[in-house]
DNA sequence: AACCAACCGGAGCACCTGTTCCGCTTCTGC
DNA sequence: GCAGAAGCGGAACAGGTGCTCCGGTTGGTT
């Protein structure tokens, strides 16, 4: 039984801490992903590690209370692809913006990618972003501009790739996963298609991935 | 300064424990890529921690031992596609058979992906696969199949793309990387091109990705 | 000013890694 | 058989992680 613990304390010093943490926490994650060490956060934080764990006693809450802004952003992307007047070009911006984010961010990417960081805030995120997305795929099938085999489904699994060129090739050639985006994106269009394995993955085969952490990289 | 340190000794209980810890780092590697611990391949292969030391003084040394079948079969992969007759067909049944080898040994994607694993076995099995992959995709660009704008140095990042797709969904759907290699077929072709960011990676750009290994992922 | 609950800090614990070191065992040549 | 070199096993060390616990401090109230 966990006991509710206010965000925020009656004491100057502990809201001051609290935000400390936050800061040091989002640039830790942006740069290093959001496995760096907790005693790393503290550190850049200049408090202690004990208080590190009274603010959040989970490493979730953590990346939580850090990554709502950048889930925001995301959820901001989708909303204004939806408003494009050109479903194809609204689809693939989504796309590209998003991992522009991704590339930015790599704490974001973590919990993008896997089930396995991040608590009420990433699931709430996940469910806001599900519809947008099926409605931007639809919107793009309706106009016979996206294949129509393609599901909503397979969204993440554009992610999962792109982001992986991100992680490998980011610090050597931090624009080069729009090359590999843009010979996939050719590959999505009505006119490219060609059969592929019909099948895509089940909304409960994506609950299940990731469900085991280990992001893969760095 | 190493001594030279012959790889088969005097001693039939030295060439026993040899064999054992081979064996049961290939299972492992396989199973759990090259990151398993030192101390679970002695255990599984029943010999004590120091004994694995002895005969695999670094960890480099034990993953050339252990790969150096896959490697020849990933090159009998390349050599196999180099007959065939249709130059598309060859050049997509390349990678379709690559990446069934990496879908069935995780130690191999994890050699092939990063620089940061593997010796002089690794590096010379990198060295042998390249100009066949470059003729694979001459080839497949002079028969005008294949979008004149690929570069070979664009292998590597659909390894590296469909690589994060078997290793996140792998469990939960064995082949649906097959279905996101399909979308990116079909966007190669030449009929399906599309201006794209039109700089590949340099091979020198190649050689520094993953130099620090991590790769992201599990 | 004085009190005390809330808060702070970090030493410390438990666990996991890679790697070394060395007393004991076993194989092999004689 | 015997001797000694080669090999074996695992305790032990070093470094890194998450997380707890508690003596000492401090902010805010009275």
């Amino acid at each position: 039984m966990t006991v509710a613990r206010p965000t925020t304390s009656a004491r100057s010093d502990a809201r001051r801490n609290r935000g400390r943490l936050v800061v040091a926490a989002r640039e830790l994650f942006e740069s290093a992903g959001v496995d760096v060490p907790a005693r790393e956060v503290a550190r850049q934080a200049g408090v202690g590690i004990g208080t590190l764990y009274r603010h959040f006693p989970t490493r979730d809450d953590l990346v939580d209370a850090v990554l709502e802004g950048a889930f925001e952003e995301l959820i901001a992307v989708a909303e204004q692809a939806l408003a494009a007047e050109d479903p194809w070009e609204g689809f693939t911006s989504f796309i590209e913006e998003a991992l522009v984010l991704h590339a930015r961010n790599r704490g974001l990417k973590d919990v993008v990618e896997l089930q396995a960081h991040g608590l009420r805030r990433a699931r709430a995120m996940r469910r806001r972003l599900r519809p947008l997305v099926a409605e931007l795929v639809a919107r793009a099938q309706e106009d016979g501009s996206l294949r129509p085999d393609f599901a909503p489904q397979d969204i993440p699994l554009l992610f999962w790739a792109s982001d992986r060129v991100i992680e490998l090739a980011g610090e050597v050639a931090p624009e080069i996963w729009r090359r590999q985006l843009g010979f996939v994106l050719d590959g999505l269009r009505t006119s490219a298609a060609t059969p592929v394995a019909p099948v895509p993955l089940t909304y409960e085969q994506l609950r299940l991935v990731g469900r085991n952490k280990r992001g893969g990289t760095a």
